[in-house]
DNA sequence: CGTGTGATTGACGCCTGTCAACGTCTGTGG
DNA sequence: CCACAGACGTTGACAGGCGTCAATCACACG
């Protein structure tokens, strides 16, 4: 499950654009490099558990991780994603509290840990680094309030919808219109909240109506201004 | 609607030992206090509005404030609640967006406007008060985050009763057992999630069932073991 | 006293969750 | 190479939770 032989260069994430990590400094960016371990994970790993300590966080090399909440009966409910660039984990650190969620691994994933005290550390004496790490968990706090009206108040038909319209966005179409990212329809399910079934009966109403195309678990968007138009879009 | 002549001393918001304000340097102190703006607002009154653009923030020295995303129809999602001692509208000056959320007065209040610039020279600055700011969004953002599996997953009638602990544990108990805050029928259904109809008839379901009173907007609970059992409460 | 807002109750029906049965596909072991 | 197990996907039947509509009541306020 885990390969030590392989350590991705991590220069990629450091001075990626769109990574937080383009705020440190080069000394900041030699101790990060220096005290990250990394590690493969393949499909179904965990990567941490609800309830757990983290002492650490994680910035993806690839894959994808799903962060997902454990609720009654076990059943997951998925809060968000986490693809290259991006990193996970962090949030319990910098509160200082337990794990409030599991991340698994989706699609086979290159992860770096970082240890806690090294952000604790970055957080506390860069300025830049600091309010670009507030940023991003103030947009997911804005994401997450969204997604509370919306399951709050949207029919799981609109719901679906939107959320088909989200993966898009994040994870993209690729020539042929089909979603990059391959989910089963339990999956989907506990993005959406609602019932396996539900979303079946729901792909299969939307594949007849020819909005989407359907091949296993790859989605291919066909209509996307009236998947806007059922999802109800007022975002 | 608005009284500039009472100016509150802010001490209490200064010093108060549960507010963010108490790793200030007595310096910052200073400057928070100069350039603090008071008023207060009576009930109905709007702070701010969704996809406005705030420049500062608020703190809280009286009274309750709701802050709700606005749906379909118009219809309120009631996301959370400020009173005595917290702060409002700083996630969109960190984050650098427009107001993902409106905010409205439920209880006459006393409000101190603090500018975006102070908040974010601050951040800046103190890496204390920086890593206390962040722990607030980051508590803040796992508490959205079991709220969306909550609402996904529970029924209403569990969400209800779960409300129910939650305003208890915000805004705690008079003498007489009466919840110390004071809510339409209409507000209480967008907490939940739910319809009007259907919270008015839970709650005198649950009124019978002897679990709460009620009288008018005053309720008072009664059974609290019970009333997590129907919470299911895995939190 | 009229008006408006909020609370309540009843009727009705659809959306959606649950249960059950069955089909499909993949990987494993004999 | 085939049989089988197990995970996943699909479909149908069914009930009930909950939203919607409408009527009525209660209460405050100008």
């Amino acid at each position: 499950m885990i390969n030590r032989d392989q350590i991705p260069p991590c220069d990629d994430c450091l001075h990626n654009y769109d990574s937080i990590f383009k705020h440190l400094t080069p000394e900041e960016h030699a101790i990060v490099e220096r005290e990250k371990v990394c590690n493969t994970y393949k499909r179904g790993s965990v990567i941490y558990h609800e309830g757990s300590r983290t002492n650490g966080f994680y910035c993806i090399n690839s894959g994808i991780i799903k962060i997902f909440k454990t609720g009654i009966d076990g059943r997951e409910q998925i809060i968000a994603f986490a693809k290259k660039g991006g990193i996970i984990g962090y949030r319990s650190i910098l509160s200082n509290e337990l794990a409030c969620s599991s991340a698994k691994v989706i699609e086979d994933a290159t992860l770096c840990f970082v240890p806690g005290e090294t952000l604790i550390k970055l957080v506390k004496t860069n300025g830049n680094f600091s309010m670009a790490i507030m940023q991003q968990t103030c947009k997911e706090l804005g994401e997450a309030n969204a997604f509370i009206t919306d399951i709050a108040q949207k029919t799981v038909r609109e719901r679906l919808a939107e959320i088909l319209l989200k993966l898009m966005e994040i994870f993209e179409l690729n020539e042929d219109g089909v979603l990059q990212i391959s989910l089963t329809r339990e999956e989907l399910a506990n993005i959406v909240g609602t019932a396996t079934e539900s979303v079946i009966r729901l792909l299969s109403e939307f594949k007849h109506d020819k909005l989407i195309d359907l091949n296993g678990r790859k989605i291919k968007i066909l209509d996307i201004k009236q998947l806007e138009k059922i999802s109800n879009a007022f975002n």
